[in-house]
DNA sequence: ATATTAAGTTAGGGATACCTAACAAATTAA
DNA sequence: TTAATTTGTTAGGTATCCCTAACTTAATAT
């Protein structure tokens, strides 16, 4: 049964994985606020237990065993976010933190519960995919809407990042999941688009911002 | 902030202090199912904590400080009780188990949440006080089936054992808190009860089953 | 091709939380 | 009051998970 650090380290590994299947030691550190020779010692003892190859001076990189092993941590953690705001009414930008412990938790039958509560989720509260029970994830190919063209309208689907105050700043544009938005017009000068959506009208979301929101074609 | 292991001992140390102040370290090491040494190590921790008193040889004893940590895990072990009970709908016999990992969870905001959605209540699904904030327990004077009269109608308030077979057999038996209960006679020679409630009549509870029951009197 | 920089490793610690074996102190029984 | 038993302590380990300092290997720049 994997402990607590181990549970954190699969998860830095399955992100940075999915951006680059050969990850360097030093890049798992800073994501986990590590040290160099501490994240060494820990592989030596993933590799041990199979979860990760390794060699010295080497890139890890996980083993299929690895990848299971962390989408089911990944499964807790969004299971345990959606139980946080659909059942407890907490906000999205409050979540994480919380479901950052509540994923350590060894309890199948708990994890079922808040499953079967939900009505078996497949997303979690920034539209991220929940893995099934086996560690599959489903694929949806979202567009960005920084990569919309002017006159296109689109839904809302999911976020590319969680930062707290990320979260905070759409909380005051009154943009969430399922927002449908018109993209009226794009400036050419620093890409930064006007748009519209439920009663605002004419909001201009900056490239960066635009840039984070994962939504599909509605017209 | 009390690792997960520190809290346990906490609530071992308040449960033995109840029953008599001066704790030795032997009974200690047996209810958390550690050896002394174990024990004698982590005592000289908590001392320096300033949660017990230590002196070679002697008694341990919890502080003023001690008890009010100890009070405030077995405040969220009992609200994660009631939670896992009245909002996940999970059986009395069940969420001890879970309850044992959830009390470990650091934040305030969580805990505050489940109070608020159980309506603030004052007690766990097995009728045990939930300490306040502060660390204080309402004392209830509940009275012990077994020391009931006969004839007398009484109803069911709390357990003096959550162990998980006895309250699987106070499913069988369909007895459960609020369960109005009369005494129709108490047998001499074992003194065993035969009592009726709900829609059972005249069933027999051993002298054992009863004494683990806390009743007030209704009649 | 060499020098500089970045990445990875070793060596040597520390804290927590567990263990067994051996022994000492205190209590209880004979 | 001894002897036996129980209780508590020390000594010496182990595993996990973290650290800094110093070093080596690999990659990058000049
Ligand atoms: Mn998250
Ligand atoms: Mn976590
Ligand atoms: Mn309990
Ligand atoms: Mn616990």
């Amino acid at each position: 049964m994997p402990s607590q650090a181990t549970e954190n380290y699969l998860k830095a590994l399955y992100y940075l994985y999915s951006k680059n299947p050969e990850i360097s030691l030093t890049e798992l550190g800073q994501r986990l606020e590590v040290s160099k020779p501490t994240v060494n010692e820990m592989i030596k003892r993933l590799e041990k237990q199979g979860w990760v190859t390794y060699e010295r001076y080497k890139p890890i990189s996980l083993t299929e065993e690895g990848k299971k092993a962390a989408a089911l941590v990944i499964r807790k953690h969004r299971l345990s976010e959606m139980f946080l705001s659909e059942i407890m009414g907490f906000g999205w930008e409050e979540v994480h933190q919380i479901a950052e412990q509540i994923e350590h938790l060894k309890s199948d039958i708990f994890f079922d519960r808040m499953n079967e509560m939900l009505g078996f989720p497949t997303s979690d509260p920034h539209g991220s995919p929940i893995p099934d029970r086996e560690g599959n994830f489903i694929v949806n190919n979202y567009k960005i809407l920084s990569q919309i063209a002017e006159g296109k309208t689109v839904e809302l689907k999911a976020l590319r990042s969680s930062d707290k105050e990320f979260l905070m700043y759409l909380n005051k544009k009154e943009i969430r999941l399922g927002s449908v938005i018109t993209v009226n017009n794009i400036e050419k000068f620093d890409k930064s688009m006007t748009v519209s959506y439920g009663k605002q009208t004419n909001v201009i979301l900056s490239q960066p911002v635009a840039a984070k929101l994962l939504v599909d074609l509605i017209s």
